[in-house]
DNA sequence: TGGCAGCTGGCAACCAATTGCAAAGGAACC
DNA sequence: GGTTCCTTTGCAATTGGTTGCCAGCTGCCA
């Protein structure tokens, strides 16, 4: 006995209505009961100040009695509209997201939108559905670090209000922090400390942020006179920092920036298992100052990322991409900063 | 210029339809396209076997050919179904919940069906709200280690198909792992090592697990001859685990549980730097077995919790409350797993 | 007191599906 | 070839709001 057989007779499918078995209060019964005609009630729940004080008040009286909830699909078949934003992280295990999702949440309370997370699992694949699931529920979306196609998401920006965070596509709107700032920061410290050669482990080939933050680390080695190499690329993982450890020790390098802290603390703990001394013999470094970078023995030495800005300013894009039309309203400049901790220090003799 | 005031005349709500102007296709679409009744491609679509096998076809190739999405306001509208699970968390950065959220997620997706997230933040008050918003658009809810009332969460239940994970509430179906399990075998453990004085940090004083897990741990030192006492409790954070540990000194215990890995690592930490040497002057264990807990110095000893399997019993128990109207289905027995790593060892003499 | 404008509220069409009922079509059997 | 029965399809009502248009009412001003 299924519900969408439903042999028990006229009285209409019985998945609509509560489990109690009331009918769900409509608008036509708050019409009812107030004496006022249907679409005068959908006014006054729903256009404030088209209708008199009087009226207003006997609807909201009515509506309160009945203990009136409105039906979001109702509402949204028209309008389209439903008052609820996406985000999209690519993998929920990777701490870095914690505080780019209560970002977005509270800047979405905020505005009285509710915001619905998804994640992909690191797979494009099953981004893609999730996106376009989402997609068709949610009024805008917010991807970060996507590991989609650019023109998987130009296209679904096509259809609503779609900000990338953490990655740069044409004609998309994105939030990305100024990586220098910090990398500046670093690599001057790093400079301080005697170090002349240092490596970079890349994250995943096609993540545009790794890229970035190559870039940067080698603009300002240049400008310090110290020599940088990329020396491995894996998975952003602490798995895959932990695969990165053999190309490491091969290389000359005395101070390694990995993609992320994730990556970092893998590279760590293998390199110190085979008997490796952190800071004393190699010096550390992650990005994005994540929840646990600081368990470790030494606490890993990051470069911060303003992560919970970056929830709430592609929140807000969206929402005024909703209100305006228009798209044009300027990102907020995010900068990130170094964090020192243990596992960093002077470089050996 | 908002989009509610519309003031652009005849074209109907211009919300409702993608941002390329043109017009979403609609099962009329397709039926003008193939010769037929609208209903019939309502039926071709959506009731497999409904129509005869080359009405199916050419329906189905008019769907590909105008490519085709189902409007899924439109299809919840007299159903009620949206072919979605809500998950809420009552909080995101606690890593116990990333397996849970995964598990729930596959298992939704090997059913097709689409699994929404929330979280609450530790506010019950949020974590309402949440419940609410998401329980008017989803099948049905899971809600893990909820924040809110009873009162509430049976409220709830009698909506729609809830089931609870990490909690009993009456007359709701809920998801428990078998905590006995583990701690016998963590209480052995620590008898072997000669230790014969235990402590527990309890978790916050309304969470259900906290209490659960007192009783086993105090049933088995009561069996193994050990003497146990909860020493004190507070916010399942590595902040609260901080905070315990004035209380956990003041006491004379060898070895101390803690309510979860998160305050396990906090208390470990802040020992740590008063200097008391850990496993050699005390013994830390945790619960559930979380990202980073071997991360630390030295990694930390827990009882592990089938988390994943929390998450997918969780859905597969609402996927089956939904089709079988009852909710009878025997919850899987799952059993938790005692993990030997550095913070436990021998009394100190 | 008459005319006009501005508010209020009602009517009805519309959003895009689902589904009970009944008619039409086809196959099987006599 | 006619009847019966089952399958396939169409018709139309229904889901619960939103909104353009219009009519009636009120108040203001002359």
């Amino acid at each position: 006995m299924t519900d969408t057989s439903n042999p028990g007779g006229g009285e209409g499918p019985a998945a609509a209505r509560p489990r109690n078995g009331k009918q769900a209060t409509t608008i036509y019964d708050i019409a009812e009961l107030a004496g006022v005609n249907p679409s005068t009630v959908s006014r006054a729940l729903s256009t404030p100040g088209r209708v008199s004080a009087k009226t207003q008040k006997r609807i909201e009286d009515a509506a309160a009695e009945l203990n009136y909830q409105v039906n979001v699909f109702a509402r949204a078949l028209p309008t389209g509209r439903t008052r609820t934003i996406g985000l999209i992280v690519s993998d929920i295990t990777n701490p870095a997201f914690f505080d780019v999702i209560r970002g977005a949440g509270t800047a979405a309370s905020d505005h009285d939108y509710t915001l619905m997370l998804a994640e992909s699992a690191e797979s494009a694949e099953l981004e893609l559905t999730a996106a376009r699931r989402l997609l068709a529920t949610v009024d805008g979306l917010i991807l970060a670090s996507p590991r989609l196609a650019d023109s998987e998401i130009q296209q679904l920006a096509a259809q609503k209000p779609v900000v990338v965070v953490n990655r740069n596509v044409e004609d998309v709107a994105s939030v990305v922090a100024d990586t220098d700032a910090g990398v500046a920061d670093a690599i001057r410290h790093l400079a301080t400390l005697g170090h002349r050669h240092i490596a970079y482990v890349a994250g995943p080939d096609r993540s545009w942020m790794s890229k970035r933050r190559w870039e940067s680390i080698k603009a300002r080695s240049d400008w310090s006179g110290i020599e940088a190499t990329v020396v491995a690329s894996g998975v952003p993982t602490v798995d895959g920092g932990r695969r990165s450890a053999a190309a490491v020790r091969e290389g000359s390098a005395t101070a390694v920036f990995c993609y992320n802290d994730l990556m970092a603390i893998g590279l760590m703990r293998e390199l110190q298992a085979a008997g490796v001394r952190i800071p004393e013999e190699l010096s550390i470094l992650g990005f994005d100052n994540i929840f646990g970078s600081d368990f470790t023995t030494p606490p890993l030495s990051t470069i911060k990322s303003p992560l919970h800005e970056y929830g709430a300013g592609a929140l807000r894009y969206v929402l005024d991409a909703l209100d305006k039309g228009a798209s044009d309203r300027a990102m907020p400049s995010l900068k990130t900063e170094l964090v020192l901790r243990g596992s960093t220090g002077p470089a050996p003799a």
